[in-house]
DNA sequence: CGCGGTGTTGATCGTAATCAACGGCTGTGG
DNA sequence: CCACAGCCGTTGATTACGATCAACACCGCG
């Protein structure tokens, strides 16, 4: 009924992975055995398909395929069913709720390798759309259930990124709840800064990102509105603790020193 | 090495359960398998322990005994290890956060039946303080870890309601960032009104109940002042959406009308 | 060139914080 | 028994922070 599993992993109709990613993993040992989708995938090392084999991995790709999306694109809707899950391989996601009347309240990010979708629920508690071109290794719904059912690694897995969602979000509750808008934003860039460029993890104090979230994003995330999210970054460029070269361009050139703004 | 089940449920030192307790469950079939402690307890059903027969509940009971502690009381530390898990019996339990300076924000609100701790991680990352009256059943963290290894319904039990508390937390962040004073004061009623007394959940129109928090405890809770709870619950009172017969005494005559206030 | 979208900056306003006074309750000790 | 301290909650006066309203700069694009 299946075909092999690098042409569904690479689904009809759906963009190629670009080259470069194929010659990143060269260096892994029996990377033939590894669907081709997987090999350049964080994923597979840090997310949940870190505690899967590679028979498994196979396995769970015969489920997959790539989707690309650009920025704004919603990838699933509140209150709204859920046919399929993700991995999130590239770019960031922002999940958001609303009032009746428009407020809106951004209440996660995603980032490479997080894993997205609300398991056992008939529909999603939030607005999912992607902040940046993303890159998602789709899971179907039932394939991946059926894995979790069969793998109880792959569930633990899945409650470790769970719990640490939990404590991400009453980590931002504390932000959203007792920190001035200064505080807000410092918190803000903080957290891109050490959530971002997982490759350059050394003790580099300097860091500069592309920040993949326009200023309205950034204003639903703290719960402040637009121009005050503006003001407190050019005073936080005043006062020379980020640099701002573009619009989406910023440089924090002592990470310590902006944690120190955190409160 | 070990003796009855029933001599270390009610642990020596550990005040005895109340004798009503006793007496309310006299039509659960095969009574005489549970543990004593179990007959009365909410977790038992709506809980984690909804998931165990009888056998596996006599098992855990072994590693649990009853926990009487009184408002104020601190079970957890912030970035301290965790010794044990539990089980709300009987009251509610406030987790919170602080920052270096000293402001607060409660972070969570545990009630019956609700599972308590953090698994998987060495210390907490919040602190746990009775904010009422609590009964706790408590169970011996290896003991616990070990059930959970051995029983996967019990670890997608805790599985789910570590996502509702997931759900929860994010509902709030709606509220900490989006909402009014106003609308926040009438949020907070309004998730006590529906989540204490889970006896009457008929479509009774009218609630009563005794808030388990102080006014402090609201506005760290909310995000406010005590001053601005204070007035808050004064305006909501002078417009006859509430009635406060005493300070902690609450009555929600029309919960519609409360849900309308919310935003 | 004008246009829409995004971001910055300035002026003013309003909501909630802060500062302050006081009332009610409880427990303590003369 | 009353006096008083301490705590909690309410209410009033004033302040300040961030929202709102407004103008404009910048950029890509038809």
């Amino acid at each position: 009924m299946r075909t092999l599993f690098a042409t569904l992993a690479f689904g009809a109709g759906v963009s190629d992975i670009h080259d470069s990613a194929m010659d990143t993993n060269r260096k892994d040992i029996h990377n033939s055995d590894i669907p081709v989708l997987c090999r350049s995938c964080e994923a597979r090392h840090k997310g949940m398909c870190g505690v899967l084999d590679s028979a498994e991995l196979v396995a769970l790709s015969r489920h997959t395929r790539l989707a690309r999306h650009s920025a704004g694109k919603e990838l699933a809707a509140e209150g709204m069913p859920v046919e399929s899950y993700a991995n999130v391989m590239r770019g960031v996601v922002k999940l958001t709720k609303v009032l009746e009347d428009g407020r809106q309240q951004i209440v996660g990010l995603q980032f490479a390798p997080d894993f997205l979708g609300r398991l056992f629920a008939p529909d999603s508690a939030v607005t999912a759309e992607a902040a940046s071109d993303v890159d998602l290794c789709r899971l179907s719904k039932s394939g991946l259930e059926r894995l979790i059912a069969e793998n109880p690694k792959l569930e633990r897995r899945l409650m470790e990124q769970t719990l640490r969602e939990l404590d991400e979000a009453r980590e931002w509750m504390v932000t959203l709840g007792r920190k001035t808008a200064a505080e807000k934003v410092a918190s803000f860039l903080y957290l891109i800064a050490t959530h971002l460029d997982p490759s350059a993890d050394s003790e580099q104090k300097g860091r500069k990102f592309i920040l993949p979230l326009t200023r309205g994003d950034v204003a639903d995330f703290l719960g402040l509105t637009i121009e005050t999210v503006s003001r407190q970054l050019s005073r936080l460029r005043a006062e020379k603790v980020i640099a701002i070269s573009a619009v989406t361009q910023v440089d924090v050139p002592d990470l310590e020193r902006l944690r120190k703004r955190c409160g």
